[in-house]
DNA sequence: CTTGACCTTCCACCAGCTGGAACCCTTATG
DNA sequence: CATAAGGGTTCCAGCTGGTGGAAGGTCAAG
């Protein structure tokens, strides 16, 4: 397979294929004319790194990840405290938006959004306490 | 004020305020040894940015709030506007980290987390159909 | 006079790609 | 045989929003 067929079958865009070989995530195999040679296995893995980024999971934990993929023999404990980390670090994420959402939402609900200048979202930007 | 005395009542890093001076949100005097001079306003303008960032809003929405802020004639209504798209912003975001919980939840919860090799997360990331 | 806390600039780096330039390879068509 | 379209290749730059660190100037205290 050449870069363009792996890209459709991964998702994944051909600049982003590229990219992960470079980070090492896979090593294809190169014909006499320089064109990248993909195995199943670089599309499966391929596969797999565009799910783990889609569930939020970093390079770096996509990295352990395929290492344990590839390890037939790990506990799957392993895979388990790196998921739970990425659960409790999506939780992180969404509880500091929604505080900002009830903010935000307060501060839009409470402005005219008319013509005139009086405008309760700069005040508040501009004068609320420091906290 | 120097730039110390700037970072801790604004609560922003000198670092960062450098950043914000490059990127052309304040333009403090220079003293005659080099140090920036920051008037309150900049102290003002700083501590706006400070807390409009905290709310999620963009370096780019952040100038168009500082020109409105500055604009003592604008009308409210641009600047509902600019806060309701980041509510909408923030609310695609949430959406999309609930989803993501959602399905790792479900992934971690099926996963045993023993020291055998089976585990229900990596199946599903190399193995689940595209959708 | 030296120490230490400031301040300055500049350059490099983080994640995770993405865009573009400049070029090569392959295949089909006139 | 020339050429044009549509692959592929490399490398370099840039995006967001800063952060870290080196090398050096300045200032007040002891």
């Amino acid at each position: 397979m050449n870069i363009g067929d792996v890209a459709e079958r991964s998702g994944l865009p051909a600049k982003t294929i590229r990219y992960y070989e470079d980070i090492g995530f896979i090593r294809p195999a190169r014909s006499a004319n320089g064109y990248r040679q993909f195995a199943q296995k670089d599309l499966h893995k391929l596969t797999f790194v565009g799910r783990a980024r889609s569930l939020g999971f970093t390079i770096e934990d996509c990295r352990t990840l395929l290492a344990l993929y590839e390890d037939r023999g790990r506990a799957s404990a392993d895979v388990k405290r790196v998921a739970q980390q990425n659960l409790a670090d999506i939780d992180t994420k969404i509880a500091d938006l929604q505080e900002m959402r009830a903010t935000l939402s307060h501060l839009v609900t409470s402005c005219a959004g008319d013509d005139r200048p009086d405008c309760p979202i700069l005040d508040t930007l501009g004068g609320m306490p420091k906290a």
